[in-house]
DNA sequence: CTCAGGCGTTAAGGCCTCATCAAGATCATT
DNA sequence: AATGATCTTGATGAGGCCTTAACGCCTGAG
């Protein structure tokens, strides 16, 4: 769940905010000056930072830079209209958006998703390592500490990437053939035969008694951690 | 220098943009419609992106698509006021930021500087060395002990310096050729292996047997240190 | 006990991809 | 306009991958 925290002084607007985002699934946490806006963002860690320029105790910039000083966690800067080189001057201390009050509350939404994509493009755990052998799927490649890097062909790397990303998983034969050969294969069973023994060979300790990749009789294959 | 390209329909934008832009050292190439601007994106590789959605031919949302589907620039999108549902359909198109007509020119610079210093990756090891040679990243240059300095052809460099930023990972030949040749050239694989083996003549003890430059039969290419 | 169906294993042939070379086309520089 | 470097394109041979088929094993049903 993403993480927000709002500093503004109005509490209108803190309401209207944790209101909407709340229904939105993200976790709303809320300050309502700079100083303990400041503590809140090193307390709470939050994936976004919200931040009213008007605040009753420090000026929007100081907010900025002081967290910009540790962190590069997007900053959303509201402001009221007209105010071109607070503007201004809250993007050159590192604010990565800026939105006008009054605002659309979709408007609000559409670049908070924005600004979130962009700060996380990191994807789910790229690395799976098992007793005899490591995947990593951002390298593609695959290690054995015991004989170095096996090489894979592409089919056979195709194979094991659906495995691994649905470890624990059950996936069921229409789904690797499709996925691997395409859905006019749906039914040539014998294709995952010869490269699951392919594999087996190549990762597994004992080819002829898997402990990694499993058959599930009548259905598909699984990826045991 | 920075490069920015502007795909507006309105001369008298474009004009005001082109002398703005200029007069603060950053490069501008302008496209007056869609077609042209996907075009102009392929071909000039620019860092930053302006956009005018108000275009003849194309819907704003479908240009920022077909730039998106290859490559991750900062896109900065223009419209007029009021306009909010085609503000968030842009946004979630996969803009990075939004600049409503008219505009102040401070406010767009500073947009600007926003995306480009958001776009600039961690200035990560700049220096890569292996057993035969170094590559330096920063000055773009490459030595090998035995022989001095390596000159490298442009296309060369940039095909080596994807290689070397992700050295370790596989990188897929799609990737390769949309990098340093565009999105139209993703299936001229016979680039590649041309450019490689110049490569593997210039930097490898044994051409014939690359110890750095590997290929991944079906896959791609790896950069192994 | 027999049989059928699913699975594992192996091997051979066709086809695709890669490496290399060379020549034509294009670009940059003078 | 000429020259040299660089990029593009095509051809060729070699090697490896994909496909396909055959056979034996196992399990469960009749």
């Amino acid at each position: 769940m993403t993480r927000v925290l709002v500093i503004d002084d109005e509490p209108s607007i803190l309401r209207a905010l944790r209101i909407n985002l709340s229904a939105r699934q993200y976790e709303v946490s809320t300050a309502a000056d700079g100083t303990s806006g400041l503590a809140a963002v090193a307390r709470d860690r939050p994936d976004v930072l919200i931040l009213d320029l008007g605040l009753p105790d420090m000026d929007g910039t100081e907010v900025i830079s002081g967290v910009r000083g540790w962190t590069s966690i997007p900053i959303i800067v509201l402001s009221v209209w007209g105010q071109e080189s607070m503007k201004v001057a809250a993007l050159d201390a590192g604010a990565d958006d800026y939105v006008t009050k009054p605002f659309g509350m979709d408007e609000l939404l559409a670049r908070l998703r924005a600004a979130v994509r962009r700060s996380a493009p990191a994807p789910d755990e790229p690395v799976v390592t098992t007793g005899h052998f490591t995947v990593d799927l951002a390298a593609k490649r695959v290690t054995r500490p015991d004989h170095g890097d096996v090489r894979l062909t592409p089919t056979e790397w195709q194979l094991l990437e659906i495995l691994v990303r649905n470890r624990g998983r059950l996936v069921t034969q229409r789904q690797l053939l499709q996925e691997v050969w395409g859905p006019a294969y749906e039914t040539e069973s014998n294709y995952l035969r010869v490269y699951l023994a392919q594999l087996r060979r190549k990762l597994e300790p004992e080819p002829s008694q898997p402990r990694y990749l499993l058959t599930e009789p009548g259905m598909g294959y699984r990826f045991q951690v």
